[in-house]
DNA sequence: AAGAAAATGATTGACGTCTTTCATTTGCCG
DNA sequence: CGGCAAATGAAAGACGTCAATCATTTTCTT
């Protein structure tokens, strides 16, 4: 009934709980034959290391540096508060989490390091460490594992989103971007052309993530072309958005855009916005930890790639949530 | 550095790792002063208990029953292949699963049992021994917690979806449920109803969640009515939706349905069907291991309401997932 | 103040694995 | 066959908690 142990293979291969010792952790100096009759042993009884056990006897506890950008920037502070829930809620399972803001130098003193959205530059001087780093959020060349949204298909969602809210009719829908050198950004503005097509995909504004430029910005442009059926707000700064469509009442464009923030939740429950797709971050760093945490076991986990919750007015997850 | 142990605790309030245990565990026989002055020093301390020493010591290991309903429905061998999974997975968190599919009598042998989806029926005597029991996919009165999607937003969220696709037009969805008697449909129709308004909401035809019948009744049903524009499919048997709706070349209808199956996923990409919401069933059974091991622990959870998942062709997930 | 009851301390052996140390056996080589 | 290396076995002490036992001290009764 009970799960077999090390003790019961060993008894089963005919050696002792030395030489299956040895097997298991790969310590050396066993016979080949002793080898294979534990293995086989192994295979018999269906044996797993029990790993709390060997937690609590290597007296292992993983300790984790996370690197998040500064700024109570809406997204990236609901990253951080995941960040500090996740430690709480794990630190009964020998998980710390360190979160720190500025990258100066390689991560020390850690079992592996997640760096959340940051841009190119100081890569090189994280990876010089030994420290295994991966990437949250935006994907970045050169790191061990990549845990975020596909943003290609983000895009082409959002594009069928807007397929579908023009049936029939001619669409012209305007992407406002943060940045055209965001690759997270490109990506989403990419997935989009594939599905809408050129002659419904307005040229692309920059704003910056700001809700000022904005305001400023795509007000001038919904100001400058009234033929405008639709928005794709790509990346952050909506709360400059949702005056503007407030403004124009029942005529406003169609509008899609990223992250569930309390701005744009508000936006949802007045129609002044109609979907919010959502990288979910707390899902995503509690599968940041997970595949950290697999890092630092030794094994060799690939990336992950989370799919994004689509939100209207009417699923919106309740506040605890 | 290290977290502090239950010695450390007992050291800093002056009594004896007896005493700390006492009051740690709830054994009486302790003074109030003393009680007071452990849970002062846990505090201090900051102390949490090493979950996996004292599983390692109690030997614990969490063994659950899963009720699920036989046959290969689709939808109930996803979550029957969600515990055999998650069973795998958590073979070294000392976490079985026995799945069961009759359900004559209290589950016995067990800390927990997980009902999912079954009628009102034999509940009872489930309920009758003194295993708690939990509720899957469909919520059932007097079980200790539900773990599911919220039907009722479900449906609105249908609704939305149609009202989206109809943007000007006037809309007339056809509700195609499995039964009148299943709650969880009725739930989601009287979401859609919410947001369609009785105007544009046909009366539901009902198809007992079989292809066979689907094919008939809609088939006759659409021809009768050549004015229907939109369905929203509410149960399974959607496998035979989908022929009816590529005989229909261009005209079909806005189809939105439940449950991503290989053949909803392939209607999706043929572009036969527009919407599918799915409830993630790998992810309600490892919510509902979850919930079943607090139970087991001795908390006292509430219910999890899952998000459903909404895909179109373009956010598929991958086979892997 | 004696005796009973309550509270506390001290100790021990699990649980399953890791890790190290030391003794013993086996195989191989010349 | 002696000698050396490789392979194996035996044992023990962690890790932090649980759970039980028994001895001792403190507190309360009358």
């Amino acid at each position: 009934m009970r799960n077999p142990t090390l003790h019961d293979v060993a008894r089963a291969a005919g050696v002792s709980y030395s030489t299956a010792d040895r097997v298991l952790n790969g310590r050396g100096g066993v016979a080949m034959k002793s080898i294979q009759r534990v293995r086989q042993a192994i295979d018999d009884l269906g044996y797993r290391r029990d790993i709390t056990a060997a937690n609590l006897s290597r007296r292992r506890s993983y300790r984790f540096a996370a690197y998040v950008p500064p700024g109570d920037h809406g997204f990236f502070s609901a990253i951080r508060r995941a960040f500090q829930d996740q430690a709480e809620a794990r630190a009964g399972q020998r998980i710390s989490v360190d979160l720190r803001d500025g990258l100066d130098g390689p991560p020390a003193d850690c079992d592996c390091a997640v760096l959340a959205g940051a841009g190119q530059d100081r890569i090189d001087a994280l990876i010089a460490g030994d420290v295994p780093v991966v990437a949250l959020v935006t994907d970045m060349p050169g790191l061990r594992a990549y845990i975020g949204i596909d943003n290609l298909a983000a895009g082409r969602t959002a594009g069928r989103l807007h397929r579908i809210a023009h049936r029939g009719r001619q669409a012209r829908v305007l992407p406002v971007m943060g940045s055209a050198g965001l690759r997270d950004h490109r990506d989403r503005l990419a997935g989009m052309a594939e599905i809408l097509g050129a002659e419904s995909l307005l040229p692309p504004i920059e704003v910056q993530d700001n809700p000022d430029r904005m305001r400023d910005l795509l007000g001038h442009a919904l100001r400058a072309d009234p033929g405008i059926t639709g928005i794709y707000s790509i990346g952050a700064g909506n709360r400059g958005l949702i005056p503007l469509m407030r403004d124009m009442g029942e005529n406003r464009p169609f509008v899609v855009l990223h992250e569930l923030t309390p701005h744009s939740r508000a936006g949802l429950l007045d129609d002044l916005i109609d979907v919010v797709i959502d990288q979910k971050p707390a899902e995503e760093v509690a599968c940041a930890l997970e595949v950290m945490k697999a890092i630092a076991d030794g094994e060799t986990p690939g990336s992950v790639t989370i799919t994004p919750a689509i939100f209207f007015k009417e699923n919106l997850p309740g506040v605890s949530a």
